[in-house]
DNA sequence: ATAGGGTTAG
């Protein structure tokens, strides 16, 4: 079998749109799928003829969407009201935040509203009889003599759309503007048209109305201006919504307050970087519009999703001293800024300050603490905030519930997230494809995967349409666990679905690649991914880095949930490699570049059992990953400690002292740091390396614990590789002087399981050599000493791990008298009167002690004298 | 015109 797949995309998206709108009963009775496609179609039919208005027609009256369809389509077809999760996957966003809020039904409070109670009665007979085109047109005209001008008819469509009418909304404001001639009217009728479409999401709609309103003399007003830039926003078009301010003030149009509220808005919810941002700020300042409390707020957002935690307390400061008023809003997104930027404890002491300052927290603030709380790993104090809100009263909500379905599933604590589901369900909150997301991604993630299968099915029961996420999380979590027939079938489903792949769904195929050692494969689906405009980040490098390396074959293992693949494998690879492609030939031609994805995965189940064996390419896989590397730098892709310790592990993997420092050289360009520190001992340099490495240490301390714990490992690996035993161990005691690795160090236990290879063997040599100074002390021992490795992290095959069979060996190779204990294979014991004896032989000592391979000269004894500190710790 | 939840690298 070829070592690399043919070239592929799969991001072609499947030209389904058809650009004749089918009648009403064909479309309804089509999938779904199909139904929402045309959403994307920019041909938005605006319905079937609307009664006239008693006055004649002015010409130009006929808006220029409906001259645009060529045939009767009816809203109510095109407007499924409850398939807006539907449109938004097929919008291309990255994130479905925007709509799922939707189910809040958060209704615009009309205070100050100026519309006469007859509206109100309208708005209820529309509701109730206006079940069609027709029926609605009759309701409006029964109305039309009592509603007094565009304030009656701004409520009733703004009113409608909030329930989800969407089509109503519509037909309502073309009946309203055709039956205003003043323009000034017929503007606000369009801007509350299009802020009412970009609230339900639906932006090519809203663009619709507003071309429509420019071309038919009314719609060039900053308010129609501001409404296209918040709808354009709320769906993550940050670019569309920079563009649409640029254009007005082309137009000669001023922006005030408003626009640029929106504008910077929508940079926060596309993910515009802070500086850019501020740029448009301070075009705003200077142009003389004064910030308000939202104008902060919103840039506080900007700062949330960057975790630029430092500059959202600037923001903050800088709001105080202009003087402008802080609320719920400001505190909960600076919370959010700093649970982001990994500052749990500060965040937590600034939420304690609110009282103080009148704003109480609430249910958002509880989300955001806790989620903060989650993804630092500190799950403990994420509960102690959720007994909290309870204890206060404060009512959860359904991102609340989810947040909850996320933590639970996220630690493996099944019962806790099935009491979830049960309470949801008893408060009448139905779960949602973020909670079916969140358990999947939990159950997948423990290798659970016949509650992945029952919990989808479930979902498709229940009618909750998979998203992006859900395929990218299945996808991902049969890659992981190795059932790639699995991910094939589900890939298939999301092609069929229509959706386009993302950055995260590449990385994720790119990185199961990566993990079976196809390094150049991951290169060209790498290269694909930037054909499609999808920018790759430094997950996706970092991954890549990852495979320098990697064996070329993978284990070939059971799955710990019983699914095994391999019972498929009674037909020969070759043969299944055919039928997939003629399938897909059948389908259709513009296929054969998905195929080649679900060739990947053919190609992966067979590597994973045995089929193909591959020669490790290593010079060939060094100049690819020097490639990779230099491109990332083009691309002025940022790396972090992922990226560092991806490098540090690709040196561990190195056969030659020359590759690694190659490979070291590149870690150079990004980071004089890490290089300094990593090169320093790896020469055997301490003194001022030992300084930097200690301020290394402390930035990686702010990062969650299995993000430092990776860095350790990768770091003492790589010593380790190389001979430098006793930096290695000098590292690894540093690592758990700072509680790297969670209480792994006990007298009468030692638990590897988190570790490295590297690490734990330099571990289980200063650990003993802290057991050795016990009994020379003439200290007592515990009765029973044991040392755990786990079962391996990666590894699928019970207590089969490498790091077992490494410590196994070291353990025998020093003589020490551990034994596997019978029932777990991961774990070694020995009494402590049988330890004592061994470690008081005369030879022991010189045994446990470790040695660097280069030593600088000037410090020689720097290690050991600072290893015998450590443990004195 | 403003806040919180689900996916990727180790």
């Amino acid at each position: 079998m070829a070592s690399t797949p043919p070239h592929c995309s799969i991001t072609a998206t499947k030209p389904y749109q058809t650009h004749q709108y089918p009648q009403n009963q064909r479309l309804k009775s089509q999938r779904q799928t199909r139904q929402s496609n045309q959403w994307t179609t920019r041909h938005v039919s605006l319905s079937k003829p609307l009664p006239l208005p008693p006055q004649p027609p002015r010409t130009a009256a006929k808006p220029a969407a409906a001259a645009a369809a060529p045939g009767p389509t009816s809203f109510s077809s095109l407007c499924p009201p409850s398939k807006s999760d539907l449109v938004a996957a097929f919008s291309g966003r990255r994130s479905t935040r925007f709509v799922s809020k939707m189910h809040f039904g958060r209704p615009k409070t009309t205070v100050g509203s100026r519309h006469s109670s007859l509206a109100e009665e309208a708005l209820q007979s529309a509701i109730r009889f206006g079940k069609d085109d027709l029926a609605l047109d009759d309701v409006l005209l029964s109305f039309e003599s009592k509603l007094c001008g565009s304030d009656d008819y701004t409520f009733l469509l703004r009113e409608l759309g909030n329930r989800g009418e969407c089509w109503k909304a519509i037909r309502c404001f073309e009946f309203a503007v055709r039956r205003e001639r003043r323009r000034t009217e017929q503007g606000k009728l369009a801007s509350s048209m299009i802020s009412t479409l970009g609230r339900l999401g639906k932006v090519e709609l809203a663009k619709n109305v507003f071309q429509t309103a420019v071309n038919e003399g009314y719609g060039k007003t900053v308010y129609t201006y501001s409404a296209l830039i918040s709808a354009y926003g709320r769906s993550g078009y940050c670019d569309e919504a920079i563009r649409v301010l640029e254009s007005m003030k082309d137009s000669g149009l001023k922006p005030n307050l408003v626009t640029y509220n929106a504008v910077i808005d929508a940079c926060g919810k596309g993910g515009v970087e802070f500086k850019k941002v501020v740029e448009i700020f301070n075009e705003m300042l200077k142009i003389g519009v004064q910030p308000d409390r939202i104008t902060y707020n919103s840039l506080l957002a900007v700062c949330s999703r960057g975790g630029l935690w430092e500059a959202a307390r600037n923001l903050f400061s800088e709001m105080v001293d202009r003087g402008i008023d802080q609320d719920i809003y400001t505190y909960n997104t600076l919370l959010d800024a700093i649970s982001k930027g990994g500052q749990m404890d500060l965040a937590y002491q600034i939420m304690s300050e609110m009282p103080s300052k009148n704003i109480l927290p609430n249910v958002v603030t509880y989300s955001t603490m806790i989620d903060g709380y989650a993804k630092a790993g500190r799950l403990e104090d994420a509960l102690s905030l959720f007994h909290e809100m309870k204890f206060l009263a404060v009512g959860l909500d359904r991102v609340l519930y989810n947040t909850l379905l996320s933590l639970y599933g996220k630690l493996g604590r099944f019962a806790e997230a099935l009491n979830v589901c049960k309470e949801m369900e008893s408060v009448g909150i139905v779960k949602d494809v973020v909670s079916y997301n969140a358990l999947l991604g939990g159950y997948g993630k423990q290798g659970k995967y016949d509650q992945v299968k029952a919990l989808y099915n479930e979902m498709k029961e229940e009618r909750v349409s998979p998203n992006l996420l859900t395929y990218s999380t299945l996808i991902d979590v049969y890659s992981k666990g190795g059932l790639y027939v699995e991910a094939m079938k589900v890939f298939r489903e999301f092609k069929q679905a229509g959706l386009k792949a993302d950055v995260v769904l590449y990385s994720e195929l790119i990185n199961a690649l990566c993990k079976s050692g196809l390094v150049e494969s991951a290169v060209s689906l790498l290269d694909e991914m930037t054909k499609e405009g999808i920018r790759p980040n430094v997950v996706t490098y970092n991954s890549i880095i990852d495979a320098f390396g990697r064996p070329a074959t993978t284990e070939c293992a059971v799955g710990a949930g019983g699914i095994v693949l391999h019972n498929e494998s009674s037909s020969s690879i070759s043969e299944r490699d055919v039928d997939i492609s003629e399938e897909n030939v059948q389908i259709q031609v513009r296929d054969m570049e998905d195929t080649r994805i679900i060739k990947m995965f053919g190609q992966l189940a067979a590597d994973k059992a045995g089929y193909a064996e591959k020669d490790r390419k290593v010079r060939q896989e060094i100049l690819c990953i020097l490639g990779v590397v230099q491109k990332m730098h083009e691309l002025d892709i940022k790396p972090n400690v992922v990226t560092f310790s991806a490098i540090l592990n690709a040196c561990s993997r190195c056969n030659s002292f020359e590759d690694a420092s190659m490979l070291l050289e590149e870690l150079r360009l990004f980071d004089n740091q890490v290089y300094g520190v990593a090169h320093g001992l790896l020469m055997g340099y301490r003194g001022s390396v030992w300084v930097k490495a200690q301020s290394l240490f402390d930035e990686v301390k702010q990062m969650d614990c299995s993000t430092a714990s990776a860095f350790y490992n990768a770091l003492t690996d790589m010593l380790w590789h190389f001979g430098q035993k006793q930096g290695a161990q000098l590292v690894v005691l540093e690592g758990k002087r700072r509680n790297v690795w969670e209480n792994a160090w006990e007298n009468s236990q030692l638990d590897l399981h988190l570790m490295s290879s590297g690490a734990a063997r330099a571990m289980v040599h200063a650990w003993l050599l802290n057991i050795h100074s016990i009994v020379y002390k003439g200290q007592q021992l515990p009765n029973l000493l044991s040392i755990l490795t786990g079962w391996g992290k990666h590894s699928k095959v019970v207590g089969e791990s490498a790091l077992r069979r490494a410590i196994e060996a070291l353990l025998t190779g020093m003589g020490a008298p551990f034994q596997v204990a019978k029932p777990n294979k991961g774990r070694f014991i020995s009494t402590g009167s049988v330890a004592a004896a061994w470690l008081k032989e005369s030879g022991t000592l010189e045994v446990l002690k470790l040695h660097d391979d280069r030593a600088d000269p000037n410090s020689a004894n720097f290690g050991q004298i600072s290893n015998l500190r450590a443990l004195a710790l």
